[in-house]
DNA sequence: GTATTTGCAAATCATTTGCATAAAC
DNA sequence: GTTTATGCAAATGATTTGCAAATAC
């Protein structure tokens, strides 16, 4: 998903009403490698677009991640980040700097798959490494410690 | 961790001082199976101790993470989630209710671990299962589907 | 033309902070 | 006696909601 007529489509197909706002929300998410926070993709689209409002972004990616085109990732305590990647990846989240990166899929095997045995079902099942990010494990901040609660914060 | 002086040594052990509160919220904690969000805490605890306040328990909660006897739990969207099961273990997440369960520790094989090529360090591996839980894989509610950003909050 | 979506402002929810008092060590 | 924690109330930050005007279909 890049181009223009891309992101219309994939509008489309999630059954939204292709808007300008929901355009370009789309079209930061999906040219952007690092996950967006709600206020980032305010913050950008708004350059552009400057009566937009924070509503409306709040709405947007809801109807986004409703529509499957677009994931959230909940970041321990901070504020959700957005992720317009739709192939399947796992996460490697820093414990110092909260960051998160995109760690290629792969498959559990078979027999670590069926470890959820809670009687119900499973519909995806996501790794997430955590630790220090390459910038961050030089000079790793003050309270920046395996905790991760006053990593993420303060 | 259950009994009472079990209780008192691990906070002594953590270094921190021992207060009645949080005595409350690390019992309470540790004789739970599901994971609590902060103000469910409060409103336990709150019971037998009236005078108890919220802050005081995001502060306890805080210096319980910190000193690693609990861990913090980010659900998207909705309020973290506490628990004060040490052993590692990985998670289940109902994309329906909300609800987070355990699933009994297991290592990823060596391949896999090495998967996170950040080029910085990794010091934990988590897995994160995600789909219906026994009780709402029955009866799903209307919006709660794949995409669990509906189905966490409304 | 009708159903949705937008933008705005106000509301809500989770969490944090400042500060005087109280309790732990 | 000092240092740290508590409780309260007010502050902050993220996200949601109500509603009239604007827009997509």
């Amino acid at each position: 998903m890049a181009g223009q007529p891309e992101i219309a489509r994939a509008l489309r197909q999630a059954g939204l009403r292709l808007t300008p706002q929901r355009y370009d929300v789309l079209a930061f998410l999906a040219g952007r490698r690092v996950h967006a926070t709600a206020d980032e993709i305010f913050q950008a689209v708004n350059r552009a677009h400057p009566r937009l409002s924070r509503a409306t972004v709040y709405n947007t990616l809801r109807a986004l991640v409703r529509g499957g085109l677009v994931r959230e990732l909940a970041a321990d305590g901070a504020a959700a980040r957005f992720d317009a990647r739709l192939e399947r990846h796992h996460h490697f989240v820093c414990d110092a700097c909260g960051g998160i990166e995109d760690v290629e899929w792969f498959e559990l095997p078979p027999a670590l798959r069926r470890r959820a045995r809670s009687g119900g079902t499973v519909r995806e099942i996501e790794v997430i490494f955590r630790g220090f990010c390459r910038r961050c494990a030089g000079a790793p901040r003050p309270g920046g410690v395996p905790g991760s609660y006053t990593a993420t914060k303060q």
